[in-house]
DNA sequence: GCTTTTTGCTTCATCGATTGTGCAACATTG
DNA sequence: CAATGTTGCACAATCGATGAAGCAAAAAGC
């Protein structure tokens, strides 16, 4: 069954099968019809592969064919469900189209998304799509230079098509949530804190604008201080809140759940005045539904954002201006 | 700097350095000073390549190459953290070690577990890594087939090494745990419910035997409609509770972060008597630990699971036995 | 000045699968 | 029976990178 340690080619089948390497790899790769082979040496050709646990070599394979069939997609964490989401999904469509998808997982590290971007265009992937890159612009230089489609997700970049939330919109529509909720439950009106995230990303400044905007609209005035966005990660959130001691009712934006994380964290160690919180999230979680002060949370549309994605893969004309899709707000009612 | 669709190769990088394809080859793969190669002309075909955007064919060279250097993974899902954590630190892992890691999500879908080893195979990987796989047997005798080593992740099979969790010690900790909040804290002494999983699971046979063993050290029987193992999914365990209305104190060992889910969906719409439950879930997500009525939950070591795995990579004599790796219990306050 | 050594490359076969071309053997037609 | 068509395969070139072997030119040694 096992020969050494040499792997089954199909001229090892060849030889069992007393035929050429040619006809072989007819059988094995669906053309043997075509190529005239009868049935019978296709049969014999199929049970010897099957019996010798032949896999093809898809280095010598995709070496002679066009086509690799390969799209990438570098994705920045699994930490939480919005990415882990897009690459499962992805990975689902992929194959359903006919394709092979390989995702890799780049840390939000700027030289390790270039690298793996490299890596996936070396194995001669056909497009390579860089989810929440760092530095897109940098990875679409590089794919146009190879000649490889690139498409931004989640991100925008300027040198090659995106596909992005609504950010300002869905941020617009969840401040005015914890707003709502704010006057209603609490009495309270504002302004609220704006809670993770980095104004240097396209996101973060979409969604601030958001916030800015519906504060505009009730005429509340938004001093600095409020804007509290000092960088993703759950520490970063909760150092940040950490001399905040709310006397009165108060609320909070907050920017992933990662930041909730460390939101939720500030918010548990509150000794007195919890009940007087209200908060929202952009992005959703499942466990966030069941968070006491929690009063909605952005599901951003990882279908449709990955449907419009797959639609730009192979089309030459691609607009440059980012492709916007709706998220979904999700409201819960009070936890306590 | 396009030249139309084809990619850039070594022959074009010679005709324009003006040298032979295998000298280009040997520059770009770093083996030039051995082959006596000038810096001039590595200098050269090194600024050439840059300018091109060239990138190596992998294809070609691992056709070439006696040694892939891929290790393969396949994972379930990406909807928790544990499935996640695993992922990502066998991609920075591998790349440590000099490994290029291919990790594919297979949707608990045998068939497609199944479909997605051949297609690792297919790339030559070295090293096929089966995480929670349903049917692992059927992958690592494929894979001995093919003469590639195996191993299993989290859940065990027979004819490749495993490294999995001490699921019945963190088991039994986890239900000593959630026992010993139950009597201290609402006076009552069990016995628990045994929420989600499936029995015919390895994994969930080994948590469910550690549930018992510490019931049975306490003299605690548990009846049979103790045991709510109907499958994973929020669904699953919602539905299973669905019916159950506790009218005094009581106690929950849940059996995964996804079951954890549903269970927190009941809990929620308790009208009454939320605060006479308490629960404890077999894995971690951040957000647990501020769930009310959650005394602990269970985190399982990857880093040390990987490193066990990693240490088997190459090895000829790897055990039967499954490698128990001890998890990490987590205790909380109460949250309420 | 002539041999030997070293330098700096080039040439060519090779990895495994694919595919256009070719060519016997057999069947069919007139 | 010769001409033509069909069936069923084999041959050989090819994809791009690699590395052993080889070879001319320059440098070193005597």
């Amino acid at each position: 069954m096992d020969k050494g340690t040499k792997r089954t080619t199909i001229y090892d089948l060849a030889k069992l099968a007393e035929a050429s390497p040619s006809a072989v790899s007819s059988v094995l790769n669906g053309t043997w019809e075509k190529r005239r082979i009868s049935k019978k040496l296709a049969a014999r050709v199929m049970k010897i592969a099957e019996e010798q646990g032949y896999a093809v070599n898809v280095q010598a394979s995709l070496l002679r064919r066009e086509r690799s069939n390969i799209v990438g997609m570098i994705v920045p964490k699994y930490d939480n469900r919005y990415f882990g989401e897009i690459a499962e999904q992805f990975e689902v469509m992929a194959r359903a189209k006919g394709f092979f998808p390989v995702v890799t997982c780049t840390q939000r590290d700027p030289e390790l998304e270039f690298e793996a971007a490299k890596e996936l265009i070396s194995y001669q992937a056909e497009c390579l799509i860089s989810t929440g890159a760092t530095d897109p612009d940098r990875i679409s230089a590089f794919c146009s230079a190879s000649g490889v489609q690139s498409i931004n997700l989640d991100l925008p970049g300027k040198n090659a098509p995106s596909v992005i939330s609504d950010n300002y919109s869905a941020a617009k529509e969840l401040t005015k949530l914890i707003l709502d909720r704010c006057e209603r439950e609490l009495g309270w009106n504002g302004p609220l804190r704006f809670v993770g995230g980095r104004l240097a990303d396209h996101n973060t400044a979409a969604r601030l604008e958001g916030f800015l905007a519906e504060h505009r609209d009730r005429s509340i005035s938004v001093p600095d201080t409020c804007i509290m966005a000092t960088g993703y990660s759950a520490e970063k959130a909760a150092t940040a809140l950490a001399s905040f001691r709310p006397d009165g009712p108060t609320g909070l934006f907050v920017n992933s759940t990662i930041s909730l994380e460390g939101v939720v964290r500030w918010y548990s160690e509150l000794h007195s005045g919890a009940e007087m919180v209200r908060y929202g999230c952009f992005d959703w979680d499942p466990f966030g539904t069941f968070l006491p002060g929690n009063v909605g949370m952005v599901e951003q549309d990882v279908t449709m954002m990955l449907n419009r994605a797959f639609g730009l893969i192979g089309k030459a004309d691609t607009p440059n201006e980012p492709i916007l899709v709706p998220c979904k707000l999700r409201t819960f009612p009070i936890n306590s």
